[in-house]
RNA sequence: GCGGGCGUAGCUCAGUGGUAGAGCGUCAGCCUUCCAAGCUGAACGUCGAGGGUUCGAAUCCCUUCGCCCGCUCCA
């Protein structure tokens, strides 16, 4: 095996060439930050979704027990894109994810503007006169070079916002500039998009495309406990588009403005939370290894405690080496541990309770009850990005290996391989053809729901083998002359280029071994 | 937002003022009893877009869009 280090370029021209993913808007020259699906990159996402939905939701955890002992309880939920303009204001994403920065027109460097301070004279900055002030970001090398600086000049300093300091900021030498009046004016980096509902455009109406699918599931927290019989501990799963409008998209698909995601909210009693948020980051991260991505590339990252939300108790993240990241890592999904931040901020905002009554707790009662227990549950939020997913499992199964005769292959696992399988008649002649039609037909009724069948009996083997080691189907199935004479076909594996034979008869049970479904 | 690089066929790229090219892929035919990705042929171009200079622009100039890299940012 010759294994060149994998190129992001050579794995962008085969996601064009075989249709895993487009340019938006390609023919238009493209829009930055969206991207499109193929056919193939279309079918390994549903896969990718369809994987999460069967492993989180239906069969959680693969049956696995949860910290309580008992299997883990969780129900779906679908919520909207477009949602009350206030939802966002409870969450914090509006206003506290909305910083106005300053940039530095000599450096070229970029500021929080509420992180900029200003070292002015110590009767003030109008004491400055027309002489220079000197801004800095606290705790950076800034802080006592321009105050050492500033001491010069004034001797007594005394420190004030950025934003005390009257516009336009002629005077002021930025943190790291040498001449002054190179900051820009505060601007807004809007992190939502925005839209406005109705006929008559009226900017009071105005309405955010949601930046998280989580939200939506803290709205209904009620509704899913009053309707569906589930108690304490359970999760809640939503997956579809989110929309962030990023400073700058980049690295292909891994930073798109419009994504979709898959999250998990599951709630549970505070004094559990620890404990689940534990088996949750172990679960997430055994799930990601099932589906193709095990290996050296693939860490759990724990947050350090400064790196935490002020509410969280705990948060890691699953994180690929993707080859645009290397020898750094990229997150794919974050399991936080929120507390009871969200359905708290939205008691307060929505003005509804959403405290959960728990007759599992609570002093023992003469009649053998329980007297109960009101609190607002804890949630650990699995929140994974499913085109980030689909990335990483394209970036993990690229292998070139000059030494084949298809030196580009994907190895994708054949749980979310686009195309299932591929009946080849050897030959386009002597009936051939028509045995592989027959095959095709079985294997489509059975498997055709989960991904492509390829049925090609045109051009050469080699070259057919080829075409599908390039697209990651896992198996290829031959009919030869020996088929018609002993129902045996050759099934050629895609990462060995080995091949057995095995009964015709037996194909369907052989895929329904390996596809793991 | 800033700086650098790039943009020509589906993909990878050559073409620096004078008739738009190659390899691969695709398709058709041939061949072929498992890597033949072989042979022959064919189709495929707003040279990213718009404007300008010029007798003439893929090529020079301006504007713009997009991608990649670095900085910055990343709920």
């Amino acid at each position: 095996m010759t294994a060149a280090p994998k190129s992001m370029d050579a794995i962008m021209a085969l996601c064009k060439r075989r249709g895993f993913v487009f340019q938006a808007s390609d023919i238009y020259g493209g829009i930055n930050g969206f991207w499109d699906y193929g056919p193939l990159g279309a079918q390994l996402k549903k896969n990718l979704r369809e994987a999460w939905w069967q492993d989180m939701i239906m069969n959680p955890c693969w049956g696995r027990k949860g910290p309580n002992g008992q299997r883990v309880q969780c129900v779906p939920l679908e919520t909207c894109i477009i949602q009350h303009p206030k939802v966002w204001e409870a969450s914090g994403h509006v206003g506290g994810f909305n910083d106005p920065m300053v940039d530095c027109k000599e450096t070229k460097g970029r500021y929080r503007y509420d992180h900029v301070m200003v070292y002015v004279p110590a009767g003030g900055a109008a004491a400055a006169g027309d002489k220079p002030i000197f801004a800095y970001v606290g705790d950076q090398p800034s802080e006592t070079k321009q105050k050492k600086k500033a001491e010069k000049t004034f001797g007594e300093v005394a420190s004030v916002a950025l934003s005390t300091i009257p516009q336009p900021w002629t005077r002021v030498i930025g943190p790291d500039a040498e001449k002054p009046g190179t900051l820009t004016e505060p601007r807004m980096f809007n992190l939502m998009f925005d839209t406005i509902p109705g006929a008559i455009r009226d900017e009071a109406n105005k309405a955010y495309l949601r930046p998280e699918t989580a939200q939506g599931v803290f709205l209904h927290f009620k509704n899913v406990v009053d309707s569906s019989r589930v108690r304490i501990p359970f999760g809640i799963g939503n997956t579809g588009r989110s929309f962030r409008n990023e400073v700058t998209p980049r690295n292909f698909t891994f930073r798109s403005r419009e994504f979709e995601q898959a999250e998990l909210e599951f709630f549970c009693h505070p004094d559990e939370s620890k404990a689940w948020y534990e088996f949750w980051r172990d679960f997430r991260m055994d799930w990601w290894k099932s589906i193709g991505l095990a290996g050296e590339n693939l860490i759990l990252r724990e947050h350090d405690k400064d790196e935490l939300s002020h509410y969280s108790v705990g948060t890691s993240d699953v994180e690929y080496r993707f080859p645009f990241t290397a020898p750094g890592f990229g997150e794919l999904e974050g399991i936080a541990h929120r507390g009871n931040y969200d359905l708290t901020q939205h008691q307060t905002h929505s003005k509804v309770k959403l405290e959960y009554y728990d007759t599992t707790r609570g002093e023992l009662l003469p009649n053998g009850g329980r007297k109960g227990e009101r609190y607002i549950p804890h949630c650990i939020e699995p929140a994974a990005g499913l085109d980030r997913g689909a990335l990483a499992l394209i970036c993990e199964a690229y292998t070139r290996d000059d030494t084949r005769p298809s030196p580009e292959f994907l190895k994708l696992h054949p749980r979310v391989a686009p195309i299932k399988a591929a009946i080849f008649a050897l030959m386009d002649k002597d009936g051939m053809p028509e045995v592989a039609d027959k095959l095709a037909d079985e294997v489509f009724a059975k498997f055709g729901r989960y991904g492509f069948i390829e049925n090609d009996a045109k051009q050469s083997i080699g070259k057919r083998y080829a075409r599908m080691d390039e697209a990651g189907c896992p198996f290829c199935f031959t009919i030869d002359s020996d088929t018609l004479k002993d129902q045996t076909v050759t099934v050629r594996d895609r990462d060995t280029g080995q091949q057995q034979r095995i009964g015709i008869d037996k194909v369907c049970g052989f895929l329904t071994e390996k596809l793991g479904l």
